[in-house]
DNA sequence: GGCAGTCACTATCATTTTGCAAGCGACTCG
DNA sequence: CGAGTCGCTTGCAAAATGATAGTGACTGCC
């Protein structure tokens, strides 16, 4: 592990990945978001094997990315629902897909549409103090002593 | 895996996961990004074993995140760069990054500082059309038939 | 020239994680 | 009652990861 007190301990970038770093669950956040939030619809989407996706379920409700929430009593039937800082981690998955889609992406993939003017959106991370795209203006990195 | 022909097919943030999908990866992009170019270096500041670390590398280079390039020929040592690919995927790791300090980031963290101006960087995902951050308004998934 | 030391790995093996397949309990519907 | 669905769990095989040791190419220093 990296999680170590040296300076790794001070990466912001580890904090995230320690909650989110694997394909699997970034996958599951897409599909919630999509409207997948029952188990069945999960499994068939990802065609994860069924222990691996309780799995990662258990694991993003104990970090709080999501919740399980009853909507039904008779039957007994549970949803995962986002939370606030599952939420809070869709942008990131558009600018995922936004990069698959430049680096990867032959073929006509499924893309999201802004609601008001049904233009295509496209995603790009910029530094909300000057509005500029990261990587278009010289950074230093701070690390704390 | 979910790289069938169903519908997963076409989702951009799975084109994009299978490339960079994993922990490892993405550190290691940060590391040279900050400047960690060599095997010793990523090794040490990592903490990862040296065949786990050889992997990564040769799955980054191969997938073209990154390439080697010899800089000494007596003595041979080679360094790894970011490729395009790879540079293009930093500011997504800069908002892994900001969302891991809103969500887990305890004590202080490391953080970017716009050379310009010297504030700190607050890395958002926005609608490059727009400029509005995504998940201030409404979108539509388009599924390709 | 010989020897310690660094760098960039590879090889070996234990441990952990992932994945497949089968099964199970609760319930509904006919 | 019996078949079917949903949301899992259990067992076991396969694959990935990780710890440790070692190796080859070279440098730099007596």
């Amino acid at each position: 592990m990296s999680s170590d007190e040296n300076n790794l301990g001070t990466c912001p970038v580890d904090r995230g990945l320690m909650r989110v770093g694997d394909r699997w669950s970034m996958l599951v956040l897409r599909d919630i978001e999509r409207g997948l939030t029952r188990y069945e619809q999960l499994r068939t989407s990802l065609g994860i094997a069924p222990n691996i996706l309780s799995r990662r379920l258990s694991a993003l409700v104990e970090t709080g990315l999501i919740e399980k929430k009853r909507y039904s009593q008779r039957p007994p039937r549970d949803e995962y629902l986002l939370t606030d800082a599952g939420r809070d981690f869709l942008p990131i998955l558009m600018a995922i897909g936004a990069w698959g889609r430049k680096y990867n992406g032959a073929g006509t993939l499924s893309r999201h549409l802004d609601a008001a003017t049904g233009k295509a959106v496209r995603p790009v991370v910029v530094d909300a103090n000057t509005g500029a795209p990261i990587g278009s203006r010289p950074l230093h990195l701070e690390i704390p002593g």
